[in-house]
DNA sequence: CGTCAAGGCCAG
DNA sequence: CTGGCCTTGACG
């Protein structure tokens, strides 16, 4: 039971509170708490490093906006087009904040921290870090830390394979239609910010205006896979695989099926498009900006939100308003993008079906959480707790995207940082586009039903508190909160929606729709898994196998 | 034939 | 070990 304290960190001592006596039995269980657990400490280094990153580059670099850099087709750096002409495409390097010399192992980077990962990949070096794997890498401290340096560099995208193994000096290789890609986009992005707001000065960010959601996995889920893979990264460098499992983390051009995910859907309405938007086209975010630091104007800032909508004025059952009061669509939605930004800040082409899974991951996390603080669910064990979310988890999953595309205007797509399109519909059908009808025909029946907020916070509770679980210790408690509810929902359809026929018993009805679209969505990314194709190491795909099992 | 990302070299 | 500069060679 050694074992077990440390890996019930996350729920018991910083979530879990109440249930410091409890017990964790199954080694899934402790595989998932464990994530969590990391996932959370690594996440507040994340929030912190981001904090004075965005800072320090912008305020230490003043020479770099004034005078940029070219990066373009020029070629030779030193002779740099005028900056009125190359200005947004000057950046710095991903990884420790240096000039850029040029496309290296997949990305823009510094000269040295290219010859840095040639060096290790080469020479197979294996690194240790003395402090606790997070040292803050820039242009003055990259010598300090071999490990965290090349750790940044796989967390930034630097890719493994782009490293000969025969050595062979010269020529090309299959990233050079992904950098001619990139250029084109850059400049796209240079010239639509040109011609949007000329003479518009990039202002810099406000210091600390970072994920409000605070959950952010992106350093935090490398840094984990990756300390995860250090164990065997001595045992890496001898087995090619292994190598390209750790690069296929960061992105992979060639292993992406893009085309499952990519399909262009249109537009919602423009002006929710470009709210949504967090391309740094027409925003325009400094290029000394940590990928970190960045705003985004969001629609539930204005009246269009639904948690600001009131129904008809009917009696409300007062639980409705507690279990309302719970939901957090701003963190929701900063969490996503910022997870969209981040992930493809400085990138060239990421894998966007494993950008997907990533922000499957994280909408995971953000669950458990929501889930941790909201009634009736916390005053359960961990062990029940975390059977019900193993159960539901893809539901709800399915359910807040519904939610969020009917209540908040969530578009269809978003533009990422690096100019590719994020398509949003994919992540409510789990990736597989043969759910999309399915999905739209329930989006449809609810739209008849005139589902709103309640409802929706109603049917999250009845799907994540199902009596029916296996192995519930305390039904009682699980059963008695879902008939609660039930009971509001009711009465909520009964007094609030006297217009809308049998609405509860048709909302209820839909239930098994919704699970029959996760469902399936599960085994659609089971199935990608098995090939291969989802980042390892996830909860996603910790909880995927938990219901496997 | 120029470009530009690979690998190589070597002073510090 | 680092990193600036050099050489190489497929590709357009």
């Amino acid at each position: 039971m050694s074992q077990t304290s440390e890996h019930r960190k996350y729920f018991n001592e910083e979530i879990f509170e109440k249930d410091l006596v409890l017990d964790l039995s199954s080694e899934n269980s402790k595989k998932v708490f464990n994530l969590i657990s990391l996932e959370l400490q690594s996440s507040e280094q994340d929030f912190q490093t981001g904090l004075s990153e965005g800072s320090l580059e912008f305020e230490a670099t003043p020479e770099t906006a004034t005078r940029p850099m070219s990066v373009d087709s020029g070629g030779d750096l030193r002779t740099a087009d005028p900056p009125d002409i190359k200005e947004g495409i000057q950046e710095l390097c991903p990884v420790c904040g240096d000039k850029v010399s040029g496309y290296h192992y997949g990305l823009l980077t510094c000269e040295s921290c290219k010859g840095f990962f040639k060096r290790t990949v080469q020479n197979k070096k294996v690194y240790t870090c003395v402090a606790d794997r997070s040292c803050h890498i820039d242009k003055s401290q990259r010598k300090r830390c071999p490990f965290c340096r090349f750790q940044k560099c796989l967390e930034v995208g630097m890719k493994l394979e782009a490293v000969r193994a025969d050595r062979m000096r010269g020529g090309r290789n299959k990233f050079g239609p992904m950098y001619k890609r990139d250029r084109a986009r850059k400049m796209q992005i240079v010239r639509e910010r040109q011609f949007c707001s000329p003479g518009e000065t990039p202002t810099p960010p406000a210091n600390g205006v970072i994920y409000p959601g605070g959950h952010q996995i992106t350093g935090a889920e490398i840094a984990l896979t990756y300390s995860a893979a250090t164990g065997t990264f001595q045992e890496t460098v001898k087995h090619d695989i292994q190598i390209q499992q750790v690069s296929s983390l960061t992105s992979s051009p060639d292993s992406s099926p893009n085309s499952q995910i990519n399909t262009s859907l249109g537009f919602g309405n423009l002006q929710s498009e470009k709210l949504w938007t967090i391309s740094s086209n027409g925003v325009s975010i400094p290029q000394a900006m940590s990928p970190k630091a960045y705003q985004f104007e969001s629609l539930l800032n204005s009246e269009s939100s639904s948690l600001n909508n009131t129904v008809s004025s009917g009696k409300m059952p007062p639980i409705l308003s507690d279990l309302v009061q719970s939901l957090d669509d701003k963190e929701w939605q900063s969490a996503l993008f910022g997870l969209l930004q981040n992930q493809t800040y400085n990138q060239c082409e990421v894998d966007l079906f494993e950008l997907l899974c990533k922000v499957l991951d994280q909408s995971l996390f953000t669950q458990v959480d929501w889930a941790r603080n909201s009634a009736f669910f916390k005053e359960l064990k961990v062990d029940d707790q975390m059977k019900l979310l193993q159960n539901s988890w893809s539901d709800l999953l399915v359910l807040d995207h519904i939610h969020q595309r009917m209540h908040n205007n969530l578009p269809e797509e978003t533009q990422l940082a690096n100019g590719q399109k994020f398509d949003l519909l994919s992540l409510a059908i789990l990736g597989s586009q043969s759910l999309a009808e399915p999905l739209f025909a329930v989006i449809s029946k609810l739209n008849d039903l005139r589902f709103d907020l309640h409802d929706y916070v109603c049917i999250k509770f009845l799907i994540l508190l199902n009596p029916d679980v296996r192995g519930i210790v305390n039904r009682r408690l699980v059963s008695d909160a879902h008939d609660q509810i039930r009971q509001a929902l009711f009465d909520f359809c009964v007094n609030c929606h006297s217009n809308t026929v049998d609405k509860f018993s048709k909302l209820l009805g839909l239930i098994p729709d919704l699970r029959a679209i996760s469902s399936r969505g599960e085994d659609f990314l089971y199935l990608k898994h098995l090939n291969g194709c989802a980042p390892t190491q996830t909860l996603l795909m910790e909880m995927l196998h938990a219901k496997r099992r």
